[in-house]
DNA sequence: TCATATTAGTTTCATATGCAACTATGATCA
DNA sequence: TGATCATAGTTGCATATGAAACTAATATGA
C-alpha cells in the first residue's frame, strides 16, 4: 500500500485522513435508523400487549412456523439463546405459548401458540405491525422498497462474511 | 370491532391475515443487519483499543467537532444522556478527553480529544473503520451505495415523523 | 432581589443482558 | 456397555442500561 518513504515534510506521512464524519459512516447510520424504527415498533406491542421485542419475535416466528424448538427459534431470529429461554418462560407463564416434549428425544420441547391467548395476540399484532411498516414505507415506491430490501440483504451477507473472516484471523 | 355474528362456517371472518413472515418484515431485517454490522465494527475498537461503541462515537464526533459539550454530543449522536455521561467520565479518566469549563456559563463543559492519547486513538481507528466500511460495501456499486444511503435517510425521517405522531396521540 | 423555572450533567436503583457454567438427555464408539 | 462427546435448555453472576430523581449553575419575572 502506501509507499511514502521520502518527503519528510508531508504531515502524517503514512495514513490518517484529516477528518471523519460519523454522520456519513454507514454502520452508524444503519444503527440510528434501526434504533429509531425498533423503538417505534416496540410501542405497538409494549403498550398494547405488554410484550418485549424478543417476546413478540418469538410469537411471530411461531405464528408462522408452529412447533419449532427454542433453539430453532434462536437460529431463525438471530437472537440470544438466554434471552429466548427467558422470554419463552415468561410466555409460557402467561399462557401465550405451550410446550410439547418430543416423544423420543426428550431434550426437544416444541413450542406453539396457545389457541386462546397466543393465537389471539398474534392476530391482534400482525395488522398493527403491517400498518406500521406501511406507514414507514409510504414515501418510497414499490421499486425502491424492493431495492432497499435487496441491498440490506446483500449487506447482511457481506457483514456475516466479514465476521467469519475476522473470527478465523484470531484462530 | 369484529362483527362475526353470522356465518359460523367462515374462519376468522373480519380481519387477521393468514400469515406473517418475520424474515420479510422491514423493521426486523433492519435490526438484524444493524446488529451484525455493529458487532463486526465493535471488534475494531474493542479488541484494539478497549473502547465501547459509545466511547468510540464520542471520540469520532469530537474528532470532527472539537469543543462540543456532552449534551451537544447527545444531540448529534442520538445516544442516551446517561450513557454519554458515563462514557465521558471513563474517557477523561483514561486521558483520552479533556474538559474545559465555559468561562461565563460554568454549567457548560466543553470536551476535546487530548493531543497525545485522544488524537492518537482517533487517528488510529479512523482508517480501520473506513476499511471495514469499504469491505462491507465491496459488493455494491457506487450508485447502489448512494441509493442505500438515500433510502436509509428517508426511512429515518419517516420513522422520526411516525414517532412524533405517536407521541402526540397520547397527549 | 428573591422565588421559580430552565439547563447541564450526575447518581441511584431496578431491570435487562450475556457469558460461562450447569443440568439433563441422547448419540457415539472402543 | 459404559466412558466420552454432543445437544437442548436453564441458571448464576457480574455488568450494562435507562428512567427518574438529584445537584449545580444560570435565567427570568413579579
Amino acid at each position: 500500500m502506501g509507499q511514502d518513504t521520502f518527503d519528510m515534510h508531508r504531515k502524517l506521512p503514512t495514513a490518517t485522513p484529516p477528518h471523519f464524519d460519523l454522520e456519513h459512516f454507514l454502520p452508524y447510520q444503519l444503527s440510528v435508523v434501526s434504533n429509531t424504527v425498533s423503538q417505534g415498533i416496540a410501542h405497538i406491542y409494549q403498550q398494547n400487549h405488554d410484550l418485549t421485542v424478543i417476546e413478540w419475535r418469538i410469537i411471530a416466528v411461531l405464528g408462522r412456523y408452529p412447533g419449532l424448538t427454542a433453539s430453532q427459534v434462536v437460529d431463525r431470529t438471530v437472537m440470544d439463546k438466554v434471552a429466548v429461554s427467558r422470554a419463552v418462560k415468561r410466555l409460557l407463564e402467561r399462557g401465550i405459548l405451550k410446550r410439547i416434549t418430543h416423544g423420543t428425544d426428550r431434550r426437544r420441547r416444541h413450542l406453539e401458540l396457545t389457541q386462546e391467548s397466543g393465537r389471539k395476540t398474534f392476530e391482534a399484532i400482525v395488522p398493527r405491525a403491517r400498518s406500521y411498516e406501511k406507514a414507514l414505507l409510504t414515501g418510497l415506491t414499490a421499486a425502491e422498497v424492493q431495492t432497499l430490501l435487496e441491498l440490506l440483504d446483500r449487506l447482511q451477507r457481506a457483514a456475516v462474511a466479514l465476521e467469519e473472516a475476522a473470527g478465523l484471523e484470531t484462530v
